[in-house]
DNA sequence: GTTAATTTGTTTAGCGGTTGAATTATTTGA
DNA sequence: TCAAATAATTCAACCGCTAAACAAATTAAC
């Protein structure tokens, strides 16, 4: 009750193709028609005209009637189409290039990294490397029959909806405008969105969880640390989609200087340069911390502390009831979640009757490119009318 | 395309119904059939039928034909239906009691408030007495010709969806059933809701800017400190409604004690009894405060500072662009918000393109109870669909 | 002062989409 | 072999919107 704009029988057959697509792509077994007439609401009939429509499309499938007890015709299973339309996913970070290839049902089906420091590249030359990147994979798809139909890309900094690049502080980059750039490449055919690296690892970390998850602040821990918020399996993206800077919340008001020119933000006590003080930087450095649990025991829990006195101040006003520590700070949770959760919980008013959960990211490295990818399944699951007639 | 729910005609009807409304409310001017029709991009015969609805059930009425310009019929004006359904909004402070009537267009149409120190009396005695105050203003609306729809109550705590007051610190309420306790009284026959106090400040203040605002943090000052979000102007509640704790955001990990447990909170900064320190309590130290320029300007730029400090993590989290000062800051503004932009500015990241706005409340005392009232028309604006056919 | 132009609002046929009941299809169990 | 049970399809009816024709009420022009 809120678009703003009318309402016709074309929008209501949108709507209820919808409704049945998330069904089917919700359901722990391949539902039948008359599963989905249950689950919905809407009758046998209107159900079986809807998935008549989206299997038309390409969307969902026919899988073999499962073994059944009881008497009674046996179901139709109906699963989302495994060869439907796939979505691309790239992610550009400070060390690293990635992308992979998702198909309709969640499923990483190719993926690539290129390692190596890109800031040693302009813009160009690294936007470029990525399309390249991009119609590598988008050809082994298509070698395996699958047709990408839009690619998403992450990026390490503020980014506006039109795919301007406003600040990529640890790149260096500075109003960078990637769709125009990637327009006239490999991928310039593909519908393409940009999008915050933590949002979109935020989104993979949904996906992965299951059901487990509902609303959370997903911490990325890269050069720079971004967050992602989830709130009722949607992002959350404030008034202009510049939302989870939470590497620039301040902990100490007359703390050490920060890269954005202010003081004590929280990136000065925890960012991967603070946490690697007089080790080497770089993978190496994280694997030092990680496997000397003296060194480890010795700075990370301060740093916890940090990350944990920024994240109840936004728990207290956005109120979600869990954390999810990605990026470089998964693999070092065993050592900054205490500190966290104590923060959270000596200073987040409702932790008094509901306790906050602190947990290690479900996801490995570049997470943000399997968020990518998922973000254009996501799209197509939420408007299936499209598809369904061209 | 979220709703989880299937559509069918009659929510057809329903959306086109609420968008026809919306836009009456919204139109500077009475606007005729046609004009709806061209704003909302519905034909004129559908705008006629839903017209025609929206009047049979009370909602809207016709105005005399404007003085027109030009040839052709005249239109015929279409405005909210002022003896319509009228909201009764109520309010709960620490040192008084409010309430109002407030018809479909937004017009406050009765008043009162009781002063008082409301620590006094037990919760079920101060729940008596706003019922009590509801219904004698219930009784001049009535008196007057219009009949109150529902109700809503606005109380300086976090308070569940069913009506449980978890905790008003300031109240010293904890588990408070403000729904059970209602229901008995002499308003228990209207349908109540109960949200937290700078909620429904925010929403007054929403409605009291007309087309200014679209997103931005309210900042309730009374005894404690509260924030009100909007964002593209609807209210934002966080996960699971207990948004916006802005006291108790951390300004120095190492401050003073609060009185939630935590050290360092920011109502030990600019909380009333930080900025009234050594001075009378209540209304008569805020008015040597507001009175005095040498004392305000001694100790307001402070509390405006660590304001900023926690306001700036909250803005690069949320992303919103624009502050408002309420409850006491809005007298004391002057004061504030030189500090409060300031901080802003340094702290915000996108400030270095988008700068933040800070400014007063437009709203007097009793700011809650006014919104709290407009919650009810807002409900009823937003499904008029139960209102067109009993 | 009559007529044409113009704009508002209503009427009516048609169409798309859902419902609900009847019907067909396919299996198990007696 | 037949009855019971469950799945899926077909079809008439209904509801709400659209489009186009029509009716109503005014201004502008001659």
């Amino acid at each position: 009750m809120e678009s703003g704009y009318p309402v016709r029988q074309a929008s209501v057959r949108a709507h209820n193709l919808a409704l049945v697509l998330r069904q089917v792509a919700a359901a722990p077994r391949p539902p039948s028609r008359a599963d989905l007439a249950a689950s919905t609401g809407l009758t046998r009939a209107t159900v079986s005209a809807l998935v008549d429509d989206l299997a038309a499309g390409g969307l969902i499938s026919e899988v073999g009637p499962a073994p059944r007890t009881g008497a009674g015709r046996p179901a139709v299973g109906l699963v989302l189409n495994g060869y439907g339309p796939a979505g691309l996913g790239l992610e550009i970070n400070v060390d690293y290039l990635a992308g992979c290839v998702v198909d309709l049902s969640g499923t990483v089906r190719h993926r690539l990294v290129l390692h190596g420091d890109q800031r040693l590249l302009g813009p160009a030359a690294v936007l470029d490397a990525v399309a390249g990147l991009g119609a590598r994979l988008r050809a082994e798809a298509a070698a395996a029959g699958r047709v990408v139909a839009g690619a998403a890309l992450a990026v390490p900094g503020l980014v506006s909806g039109a795919g301007l690049v406003h600040r990529a502080p640890n790149l260096a980059w500075h109003d960078v405008d990637a769709a125009v750039a990637l327009a006239g490449g490999p991928l310039g055919d593909l519908p393409l969105t940009i999008d915050n690296e933590a949002n979109l690892a935020a989104l993979a970390e949904l996906d992965a969880d299951g059901d487990g998850l509902d609303s959370f602040v997903y911490v990325s821990g890269e050069i720079g640390i971004g967050a992602g918020i989830v709130l009722h399996r949607a992002l959350f993206r404030g008034a202009r989609g510049w939302s989870g800077e939470l590497g620039h919340v301040c902990v100490r008001p007359d703390g050490p200087p920060c890269r954005c020119g202010a003081l004590g933000c929280l990136e000065q006590y925890a960012g991967q340069e603070a946490l690697l003080r007089d080790l080497p930087a770089g993978e190496t450095g994280l694997a030092r911390l990680r496997d000397d649990a003296a060194l480890a025991a010795g700075r990370l829990p301060a740093a916890g502390t940090s990350l944990g006195v920024a994240l109840a101040g936004v728990v207290n006003m956005i109120d979600v009831d869990t954390v999810v520590l990605g990026g470089i700070f998964g693999p070092l949770a065993p050592w900054l979640a205490p500190a966290v959760e104590a923060e959270l919980a000596r200073r987040v008013l409702t932790s008094a009757w509901s306790p906050m959960t602190v947990r290690a990211s479900a996801l490995g490295p570049a997470a943000a490119s399997v968020g990518a990818a998922g973000a254009v399944i996501r799209d197509i699951l939420a408007e299936p009318a499209e598809w369904v007639r061209p």
